[in-house]
DNA sequence: TTGAAAGCGCTACCAC
DNA sequence: GTGGTAGCGCTTTCAA
């Protein structure tokens, strides 16, 4: 089913059917008509292959994230979507399941795709040949973390501030052992998240005793994270989580122990995804707006109307905001009661 | 950067860089060398359109599903995606929204990319379009419900069974009074659904009165769904629900109101997705096995080896298992008292 | 307003 | 082993 048999039963050129079906002016409309019957009655699907090969400029943007599984991510992914299609155009997505090595290969996945543009929404490190895409293409990188590109459009929450307000929050609430759970270390960005945790904590508590572990992204991380936690003989008071996911799985973990939450122990998570608000107890986190990082990222990618290229910016910083509910409270007077454990009756 | 260029710096001919890249064989290890040296030089990112334009066979799946957000969806998307990878094929998503107009669109996209073959894992009622599609390429339907398309392979679990089981065993721990959240009542498969629910309640507790309720699918459709069901003045002492994704927000409300679960009520959810495990509390549910949902698929668009078109079967049904957790338990005695409820503190 | 034809970058076939 | 080259289906000049 090609443009050539479209152009035969109506009896027009291709370079005619092109034209209609790309509404283009200057057809008349018996021919217009006649020819979209005919794409009608054959079931005439285009070739985007072709299309884009032999076409002008891509219609296509696309992103590359760390763990499509995180709701974060996932709503990152669907606001650029729902903008970039309300511009006309589509998105890619390729999932690195924060495997460095996958970085490189989807780059170049979606390279092949000829797309008009593309988003980095990764915790690893990014490879040096994107600043070499750079020069072609416009590139946006959210959460570099340390590393802000040259030539790139650098996107990123302000993590530390919000890190700084859970901490003091919990410090204000009398907090002093507090614990952080991560993921993944050794990666830049989340390193940098990890540090901020200590060095704030320690400016807001001297006298603070905190630990930190590091455990898969996910539910399953979090609960693991906690479990090494309260099997450390280190007792605090709360738990800073690197994101929302990983906190509902290290509220589950209390549960399983018997450890109340609020009550015995606050745990904040970091995001604000729909489900800290929806988890037993809820998350107190921190807001970060995914929303307006999916406008940014889509407006540093396609060129407004009229422009030619993209509105180039170096960095653009957006603010994390402290959202209070049900997971945090004062800590009791007496030292959290450990080893109470009860049967682990759901636990695998 | 074309393979004319890499050509030209390997002193080569396209021909050849083409079957060095596509790991042919027959070509001299020093000209091998040259090529992939020059190629790496050059940053060269092979054309993926022209390629499928110019190739044989397409090395891609095309996949379009309702809702994913919905950890169904996307854990059947992940299982379709890594055995399509470990098979030299790379998955393309489509997302519908359950909009009945995106679902023949998105259908259109991928048929565009000239995808080897097409899962259709949505609740919509599917366009009479497909059955022609079905005649040049492998179609699988997931769920399709109640119509089973001919030449097309579908695929389906045992819903019915899953909520006999549910049924069954909340019966057997006593309970009488029951309702159902679902969502989207007017799609063809879910209505059955619900439907199974209805004569299945009408079965193991002829007195039993029932009640359904439908929201939008998520998070914020259960707590909706909930609340109208305990505003309704009815008071089910069990609630099952379509899935576990409208469970967890089912469960939310309850706890906003201070209803106990499971106490106070019993909360059932559907799919056995990790959520499910790691809320609080846990579901009770019936799994559906995604892994296996996501390797049939892939077994019915990919001819296995030697084979010219894959295997084709008319159906496949997959069973469901019941799960216990922790959100299910005998009905207490009294009945369960209504509008006890205390501040919302975290709804908005 | 419409048609003819030149590519887009690649693969695959046929020569050498 | 390697090169030449004919398309794949489409968009886009350039002519008519």
């Amino acid at each position: 089913m090609t443009l050539e048999d479209v152009a035969k039963r109506a009896r027009v050129s291709t370079a005619t059917v092109s034209r209609v079906l790309n509404g283009a002016r200057g057809v008349r409309p018996a021919t217009q008509a006649r020819v979209l019957r005919a794409a009608e009655e054959l079931h005439y699907t285009p070739d985007l292959n072709a299309r884009s090969l032999a076409g002008g400029q891509p219609r296509s943007l696309g992103m590359v994230v760390s763990n499509i599984v995180n709701p974060f991510f996932l709503d990152i992914f669907r606001s650029v979507e729902a903008r970039a299609r309300q511009r006309g155009y589509d998105l890619i997505v390729a999932n690195t399941d924060y495997a460095p090595d996958r970085l490189a290969s989807s780059i170049m996945t979606i390279l092949g795709r000829r797309v008009a543009g593309l988003a980095l929404v990764v915790s690893e490190t990014v490879p040096p040949v994107v600043s070499t895409i750079a020069a072609k293409l416009p590139i946006v990188l959210y959460d570099g973390g340390g590393h802000r590109l040259k030539d790139v459009t650098n996107i990123r929450a302000n993590y530390r501030g919000g890190m700084q307000r859970i901490v003091e929050y919990l410090h204000a609430l009398g907090h002093r052992r507090m614990a952080f759970i991560g993921h993944h270390t050794r990666l830049g960005p989340l390193h940098e998240r990890r540090e901020a945790f200590l060095s704030i904590a320690e400016e807001y508590a001297p006298r603070s005793k905190v630990m930190t572990v590091e455990s898969a992204d996910g539910l399953a991380g979090g609960q693991e994270a906690m479990r090494h936690i309260l099997d450390s003989g280190f007792k605090p008071t709360a738990i800073a989580c690197v994101n929302d996911f990983m906190a509902v799985g290290a509220v589950r973990e209390l549960h399983v122990r018997g450890v109340s939450v609020p009550g015995d122990m606050s745990v904040t998570g970091f995001d604000n995804v729909a489900l800290s608000e929806f988890a037993v107890p809820s998350l107190t986190t921190a807001d970060v707006p995914r929303e307006t990082i999916g406008r940014l990222i889509c407006d540093a990618l396609i060129p407004s109307a009229g422009e030619d290229r993209p509105l180039f910016r170096t960095e653009m910083v957006v603010e994390t905001q402290l959202i209070v509910r049900e997971s945090t409270a004062p800590p009791r007077s007496r030292s959290v009661r450990q080893g109470q454990r009860r049967t682990a009756t759901a636990s695998r």
